[in-house]
RNA sequence: GGGGGUGUAGCUCAGUUGGUUAGAGCGCCUGCCUGUCACGCAGGAGGCCGAGGGUUCGAGUCCCUUCACUCCCGCCA
């Protein structure tokens, strides 16, 4: 006999004798019937106990919320006036003629599809937390997912290469996982950041196209987007370009959006560089269904007698931005507080801003704490500038570029999100044109993406200001979230240590990290390039989940500990003298 | 490393200016009930108020320390 699935019983099997296992939901005992809601991941159906079978009756009423049970029965069209529309199967119900209880549960803390339960108690019955619909159905989303990208890059000739989970640590980047060696006393394996250096010693090794579902550890602090270890799609490839790259991405995702997320349109791929990128929204990441945008106007405040202003109108670090809010007039004292303090958290010091009542009027129509200090010349040529109409809310930040672009980019996505300005579905966006380097807390040249991010010239590294060099990255953005980045990798050798001089690493030190590397490269090293996706975020964003853990089976809180089995956790004496530890800090 | 929020029954929460025996809903247990599906009715059990210290005649409530969870900044090549 079939063993069904609940979804599975429809009226097309009626009056046939099935057999059904899965795990009680809820039991509604009438003293001289018994309605048992019996639940698998497919759904629930009605089981209907009789009092005619004394024993079975009996049964019946000793199994409680979360028994796993296996009946057989009858499928039966439910009487007249007790059909249940809110149920996939609420037109029948199954008369049972047989009952095993395979086994038992203790009640459970949380009913199984509540969805106002903390998470912490979530994660630490996370096996109780998995048989709700959500969890089901992201879960076995995010298999789906992995299988069409796996199918996708099988079917375009690439193949699936496993790199090392015990590796060298990498200097610079996040701080690394370290493991230690017992047969190599006071040395350590590092767990894998990312597997870049392995995909591009097998772009050197002549496995042309690689990709790989890649776990990857990164040992910093966690947001709601992010967990210390998480799974990446690894792409690379050999005589290719930004435009191959770009293409088979695109082609992947089209495939992922009419295969899994029932979406019919064509998506729209937008390009835009990092230079207007940081102009237009004040991030690399832009969310193009906000219509905000930033405009500068350090020219036309030059002659303002106003410190806020003045103080960095010369200096070439420093932005002066306004930002129109189409309107913006209705949001209130509160409203704009709280906006103060959004841009606070970046270190901006505060949030001046113009209500435009009538722009007409500039004496009387324009309501701002800072119009005192600005001549009506200049009230207007902002007006102009940010092409300001009655009823709209404009908002100033003056600071260091760093300030205004992350502050002014926070606040853009706030009001984006509050005002609810977002439109346009979803919304794909190459940014490209990055340079090589920034400059870190320290004044000094870092990279932007990695150090084997090629330039976009070789001659490129000899320009004069390094922060000027372009390279050839790439970064994919999805409704305003970084989804994978990647670039054309530098394949000579002397380029690639041009480039680690240019990050002040000694040749010495680029030997000892590197060394390895270096001398494969002198090996023959075709040109190659790739790109990575971050598979958990992916998942959070297709499915519009609040957070990470939500796609992770087994995710870390925020202080990277697991509730469900409480790693990490301290270690036998006998554990550490094995590997050579003396730990410095008394356990808790 | 820094800032904000939360922590009271199994779960989700309320608890006033410090003042008798700390409450509610759901869940759980017992009994009754043959058409419920948020079943109903009656009764009942269940609390180191996160932990430690302090102020006070008296602390869930005030103060200090600490832990856990969470959001954010830093950090995440």
């Amino acid at each position: 006999m079939k063993n069904y699935h609940c979804n599975e019983i429809t009226e097309n099997i009626l009056s046939k004798e099935i057999k059904l296992s899965g795990w009680v939901g809820k039991r509604r005992d009438h003293g001289g019937i018994i309605f048992v809601d019996l639940r698998d991941y497919t759904g629930i159906v009605q089981l209907v106990f009789n009092p005619e079978d004394k024993e079975l009756f009996m049964k019946a009423e000793s199994i409680r919320s979360e028994f796993v049970i296996e009946i057989r029965g009858m499928v039966n069209p439910r009487l007249e006036g007790t059909v249940n529309d809110d149920l996939a199967t609420g037109k029948i119900e199954i008369i049972v003629s047989s009952l095993r209880i395979l086994n038992k549960s203790e009640t459970p803390p949380f009913k199984i599809n509540d969805d106002n339960v903390n998470e912490d108690q979530r994660l630490q019955y996370r096996y109780l937390d998995m048989r709700s619909d959500k969890m089901q159905k992201t879960i076995r989303f995010r298999s789906k997912l992995i299988q069409i990208i796996r199918n996708y890059f099988y079917s375009k000739e690439f193949i699936d290469i496993e790199t090392p989970i015990l590796t060298k640590t990498t200097p610079e980047g996040a701080r690394d996982y370290l493991v230690p060696s017992r047969v190599h006393p006071k040395e350590f394996f590092a767990l894998p950041q990312s597997p870049q250096l392995f995909k591009q010693t097998l772009m050197i090794g002549g496995l042309d196209k690689y990709f790989q579902i890649a776990k990857c550890f990164r040992d910093e602090d966690l947001r709601s987007d992010r967990q210390p270890e998480f799974t990446q799609l690894d792409v690379e490839l050999s005589f290719t370009d930004e435009e191959e790259i770009i293409q088979i991405v695109e082609e992947l995702f089209a495939l992922i959006f009419k295969d899994i997320m029932d979406y019919k349109d064509n998506l729209n791929f937008e390009r835009m560089s990092y230079h207007d990128a940081l102009k237009n929204y004040g991030c690399d990441k832009p969310d193009l269904r906000n219509p905000l945008i930033l405009k500068d106007i350090k020219e036309l405040v030059k002659g303002v007698d106003f410190k806020v202003f003045s103080d960095h109108v010369n200096n070439s670090t420093s932005r002066i931005a306004a930002l129109k809010v189409p309107g913006g007039i209705s949001l209130s004292r509160k409203n704009i507080d709280d906006l103060t303090e959004v841009v606070k958290n970046f270190g901006a010091k505060g949030l001046a801003y113009f209500k435009c009542e009538d722009i007409s009027d500039i004496e009387n129509g324009i309501a701002s704490p800072i119009k005192k200090f600005l001549n009506t010349e200049v009230i207007q040529n902002i007006l102009t500038e940010v092409d300001a109409k009655n009823g709209d809310l404009i908002f100033f930040s003056a600071d260091s570029t760093d300030i205004v672009n992350s502050s002014m980019s926070a606040l853009i996505k706030d009001l984006g999100s509050s005002l609810n300005l977002l439109s346009g579905g979803w919304k794909f966006l190459w940014v490209l044109d990055y340079p090589l380097f920034e400059q870190d807390s320290e004044g000094n040249p870092t990279s932007i993406h990695h150090p084997f991010t090629s330039p976009k010239n070789f001659n490129d590294l000899s320009e004069a200001d390094v922060y000027k060099i372009p390279s050839r990255a790439y970064d994919l953005i999805l409704n305003g979230n970084e989804i994978g980045g990647g670039s054309m990798r530098i394949h000579s050798k002397d380029i690639q240590m041009k480039v680690f001089e240019l990050l002040n690493i000694s040749e010495e030190e680029m030997n000892k990290k590197f060394g390895f590397f270096l001398k494969a490269l002198s090996f023959g090293c075709p040109p190659h390039g790739g790109i990575a996706f971050g598979i958990d975020r992916l998942v959070m964003l297709l499915l519009e989940l609040d957070s990470i853990r939500e796609t992770i089976a087994f995710p870390k809180t925020q202080s990277s500990s697991c509730l469900l089995t409480n790693a990490p956790s301290s270690v036998d004496e006998k554990q550490l003298r094995e590997l050579s530890i003396n730990t410095t800090k008394s356990i808790k």
